[in-house]
DNA sequence: CACGAAGCATGCAACGTTGCAATAGGCGCG
DNA sequence: CGCGCCTATTGCAACGTTGCATGCTTCGTG
């Protein structure tokens, strides 16, 4: 029987055209080495002419293996999050691995959910950048599946952990800011309430710099922030600017909020960076080609797409799968641009 | 035997928990009706003692499903694409399918690699963005998983097509710059060597406009691009900025081309709109930040998502199996800013 | 010439699930 | 009281693949 139409070819389908047991033809499909040449060119013609697939369903219920990798992130379009998926994407597309991602929209429920949820057994490995949970709720995590945690919430021993130094990045701006005569220096970005912890990392750093510089540190330069999207840019330089004493520099958590309150200063007649100077964090395409260019802090994105895949790899396939878990810190680097500069 | 330790539960574990068969539990995972409330209850209790899980490699396997759709983009990153993505996954999330997203960086050989490769037993559907491929090559799809083709490239019948009136936006967009008393209106985003037919039509409704308003077509002012992004409309800008008769209008094929147009207007010390309005096309979050805010057409994206998903499901669950191809075309609207405002 | 080794090919079983057909028990009706 | 019907439950087989063990050659060596 040739199965006729449009039903896909099987193994059995191959063997019987090409004269072979169906065990040589899935020993020629997967590459091993006990293959006569003769016979393994009869298989892959026999292979070509049928357009064998092999059927991923089957070997994945054999093998114990998906070959799909989870991603969450807060959401896709987002720049940082989408440049990042992006790479991460391609990593995996190297590691012959299926990256499929999962949007939480930085809700904690989402979140837990997609760590409790598929994860059993569809998916080879997951990776998570945290918005709403934190280190507690990633503790629980018990290792069926690999996990990689991006950026803060540190999952302590539960998961493997990617990360840049957000105090060293945050200080590294505060003092450039400093150094080129800003006296009066605002944050924007902080999120007391959210189990990520990144936002006080940064503001950590900013405090010792400012401290290292002898300045002291005002409360009311410090606007907390729903989302790190450019309404609350907009609207948090608002209100920095409604404020009796304004700032002269405002550090943003990341470049959208940067770019929302670069907005709102210029609507407002003020210069950037001639009146208040504005800085972020991610470094996102949209602020290399903003008016004024954005300075900002540069995470190696493709370092971190490698690690996170690197790590998993060593979980599914490598003998690192009782190894404590790792944690591995990405180098940044501060990049200066017009929206801070004289 | 209990299969104790971190190994996922199967059917078989659940049933001797509960003291039914094999079948039985199954039945009451899939909700089927002929189960006694009791039974149904115990079976219950003993899936969540388990944590129990379906192992959907196998469930696969048996059913010839794998509850994942495929979605070929240029590249996540880009705003318009990133914007689409996370309104595919919701969309599909919401029908219970795993939108899997592949990148093929606009290059023909990614995109008919996508056409042609997992996509024969391991997605349940498949849909695409194609860039550099056209007509001819998507008619090549033999239809064993249904296909939605986003975007221009026609498929003529060998796959559903989710569009919008590209001609009657343009059309739109070159009126709303004439009415708004520009006289040399430029276009940036011709693509003649693209199989994508997405710029020619653009162009076609541009010319229309034109006609229309009783005004000359200027071959100088159409300005080809390599790509849609800021650098191109960036160099596109300083082309026709450099020639001896520059436009009063520029509308850009995509609001990052757009963006980057103003970018190197205003490098140039010109005002935007006053010396020069710009025009985009695509509404990104980015535009709508951007000083001056960008004038631009904007697709329902979401209505998009849905369309795809509902051609989707209606092949690989309904009875339009073997219906003709169907062409959806999604509504669009102008939005004005300030970039072309007077 | 016999025997082991090496090279190549094969058959069987199993992964966890669900479609199909069949069975056991309960109930109403003739 | 017995027949048939309906409900609840069950067993068997199969989806397409690969791990394991084994069989069949052929060749080299003592």
């Amino acid at each position: 029987m040739g199965r006729g139409g449009g039903v896909a070819a099987r193994l059995k389908d191959v063997a019987e055209r090409a004269g072979v047991s169906v065990r040589t033809v899935s020993n020629v499909v997967s590459n091993a080495p006990a293959v006569a040449p003769d016979t393994r060119a009869r298989v892959r013609r026999a292979i070509d002419e049928l357009g064998y697939r092999p059927n991923l369903a089957a070997r994945n219920l054999r093998q114990g293996r998906t070959g799909l990798i989870g991603l969450a992130i807060p959401e896709i379009h987002s720049p940082y999050f989408g440049e990042l998926a992006g790479l991460l994407v391609e990593a995996a597309r190297e590691r012959g691995w299926t990256l499929l991602i999962e949007q939480t929209a930085g809700s904690a429920e989402r979140e837990l959910e997609f760590l409790s949820g598929r994860a059993s057994n569809t998916l080879d490995g997951m990776a998570i950048s945290p918005w709403a949970i934190g280190t507690e709720q990633l503790r629980r995590h018990t290792g069926g599946t690999p996990l990689v945690v991006l950026g803060e919430s540190d999952p302590q021993g539960a998961a493997d952990h990617v990360v840049i130094d957000n105090v060293a990045a945050a200080r590294e701006m505060t003092s450039h800011l400093l150094e080129s005569g800003r006296t009066r220096v605002a944050a924007v970005g902080s999120q007391p309430h959210l189990g990520n912890g990144t936002a006080a990392l940064r503001l950590r750093g900013m405090h010792e710099a400012l401290a290292a510089a002898g300045r002291t540190i005002d409360p009311a330069l410090e606007v907390p922030v729903a989302s790190l999207h450019r309404e609350e840019g907009r609207r948090a330089m608002g209100r920095l600017l409604d404020h009796g004493s304004p700032p002269d520099a405002v550090f943003c958590f990341s470049d959208e909020l940067a770019l929302g309150a670069v907005y709102e200063a210029k609507r407002r007649g003020l210069d950037v960076p001639g009146d208040v100077a504005v800085a972020g964090f991610d470094d996102i395409e949209d602020g290399r080609y903003a008016t004024p260019g954005l300075t900002t802090i540069s995470p190696r994105k493709d370092q971190i797409a490698a690690s996170t895949l690197q790590c998993l790899a060593d979980r599914v396939y490598g003998r690192l799968d009782h190894l404590p878990a790792r944690r591995i810190t990405v180098p940044h680097r501060l990049v200066v641009r017009e929206s801070t500069g004289r």
